[in-house]
DNA sequence: AATTACCGCGAACATCGATCGCAGTATTGG
DNA sequence: CCAATACTGCGATCGATGTTCGCGGTAATT
C-alpha cells in the first residue's frame, strides 16, 4: 500500500482529540507570504517562518507535512485576494479580459508567484472559486471542457508572461545590468551578433509601450486564438 | 568594490598557468544535462554531478563559480541543439513560427527547461547565436529594438507554455492523479463548483486537439498581436 | 631555478527540509 | 470519574545540499 501523499486540502485542518492549534493555517500562509513578498520564494524557509512564529522549526510540520503543502497554501492564499464579486457581463471575452487585468495585479502584488513551479499547484478552495468564475465566463461558450481548461491555464500563462516582463523593466537590478552591459560590449566587439548589439542599443532609449495596452490587445488574440467569438 | 559575479561567459574557460583542466565545461555540461533529462532540475546537485564524473564535490567549482553558472551552462548548450541553418524565407511570421515549433520540440526533449527561472539566464554564446537568428527574423520589420526583444521574449513564453500543456498531458503521474481524482471528487460532491465537477468530469473523455495545430494558430494570433504584417 | 598562478580535491561549514520521540493536554469511552 | 486515546508543541537530530578553505602538486613565466 502506497503512502497517501494525500493533498493538503482533503486533511481536516485540526484533529478531534488533542489541545486546539495555538496557529492556523491562514495565519501560517500570511506569516509565509510576508516573507515571499519580501525576499522571494527562497526566503520562505522553515526555520524563517518559525522564527516569524517565535517556535522551532519542527512546530511548522503539525500544519503541514511538507514544504510544497506550504506553498499551496500561499497559493491558494493570495489567489484570495482576487475579487470575484465582479459580475459578468456575458460577453466572454471581456470578462475573461477583465479577470486577466485582475490577475495580472496579482502577480505584480506578489511577484514570487512568477516562481511557483507551474502545473505543481493542488487546487485550493480558493483557486477553486476562481476556477468557477472562469468558467462561469465561457458557460455558454461552445467548447469541450478540456479546451476550456486549457484555455484558462494558457490566458493564466499569459497573464504570468506579461507581469514578468513588467517586473523585469521595473526594477533595477544594479549587479545583473552590470555584467549585462559588460556581455553586451563583449557582443558588440566580436562582431558577430550585429542585430543584437543593435536592439540592445536602442532598447534603453527606447520608449517603453503602455504596458496595460499591451497586455489587452495580446490577450484578445489568444481568446480569438483559442477560438471564442471575437 | 563590490564582488564581480561576473557572468561565467566573461571568465575564461581555462587559466594560462597551471595544468591544464582534465575536463571541460562542455563535459560538465553534458554530464548535468543527462542528469536533468533524467530526473529533472532538482536531480542536478554538486554531488551528483561529481560522482558521475568520478570526483568530489569540490573539483566541479574550478569550472563554475555557482550552481547558476552551471544552470546557464546547461541552457546554453541545449540551445545550441536548436537548427540555425534553416534558411530564413524573408517572411518574418513563416520564420519566426519554424524556429518556435523547433524551440518547442527542444522543450519537449529538455523538460526541465521549463523549470529554469526565466529571466535569471545569461545569454551564452549559443543563446547568443539563437537571439541573433530570431532578431534577423524580424530584420526588415518597423519595430524598436526594444518591441523586437520583448516579442522574441513573449513568443519564448508562449512555447513554454503549450509545451508545458502538452507534457503534463503526455505522463501520468499516478499518484497525483489519484489525489486529483479524490479532490474532484469531494468538488463534486459539495455542489459549490459544478461548473469545475463538469469540465473535469468530460475533459478525460474529450478527444485532445492535435498540439502542432494548436501551436501554430495561437502563436499566429499572438505574432498578429505583436503587429507583424499578417 | 625561483616564482607565480593555476589544478584536483578531502574536509568542513551553514543551511535546508524533514523525522523522531517525549512531555503535556484535551477528548472519548466505560 | 478516570483511564485510554489521540492529538499538540518542540528540542534534538538526520541526511542532503551549495559552497569555502587550504593543502599538495603542476605547469608556465621570469
Amino acid at each position: 500500500m502506497p503512502e497517501e501523499p494525500a493533498s493538503i486540502w482533503l486533511r481536516p485542518e485540526r484533529g478531534a482529540r488533542g489541545p486546539a492549534p495555538e496557529r492556523s493555517r491562514a495565519q501560517i500562509a500570511a506569516v509565509a507570504i510576508d516573507l515571499a513578498d519580501a525576499g522571494g520564494l527562497a526566503a520562505v524557509s522553515t526555520r524563517q517562518i518559525a522564527k516569524a512564529l517565535g517556535t522551532g522549526p519542527a512546530s511548522l510540520y503539525r500544519y503541514v507535512a511538507t514544504r510544497d503543502d506550504l506553498i499551496d497554501l500561499m497559493h491558494d492564499a493570495v489567489t484570495g485576494e482576487v475579487d470575484l464579486s465582479v459580475p459578468l457581463t456575458g460577453d466572454p471575452i471581456d470578462d475573461l479580459l477583465s479577470l486577466a487585468a485582475r490577475t495580472r495585479d496579482l502577480c505584480l502584488r506578489h511577484p514570487w508567484l512568477l516562481d511557483v513551479p507551474v502545473e505543481r499547484t493542488r487546487l485550493g478552495p480558493r483557486a477553486a472559486d476562481y476556477l468557477e468564475y472562469a468558467l462561469r465566463a465561457l458557460q455558454h461558450v461552445p467548447m469541450t471542457g478540456r479546451r476550456k481548461l486549457e484555455a484558462i491555464s494558457l490566458l493564466n500563462g499569459l497573464v504570468m508572461l506579461f507581469a514578468q516582463l513588467e517586473l523585469q523593466e521595473r526594477r533595477t537590478p544594479t549587479a545583473r545590468q552590470a555584467a549585462q552591459a559588460a556581455y553586451r560590449a563583449q557582443l558588440a566587439a566580436d562582431g558577430r551578433h550585429p542585430l543584437i548589439a543593435a536592439a540592445m542599443a536602442g532598447s534603453s532609449l527606447d520608449p517603453p509601450e503602455d504596458p496595460g495596452q499591451s497586455f489587452e490587445r495580446m490577450t484578445r488574440q489568444l481568446l480569438a486564438g483559442l477560438g471564442l467569438p471575437g
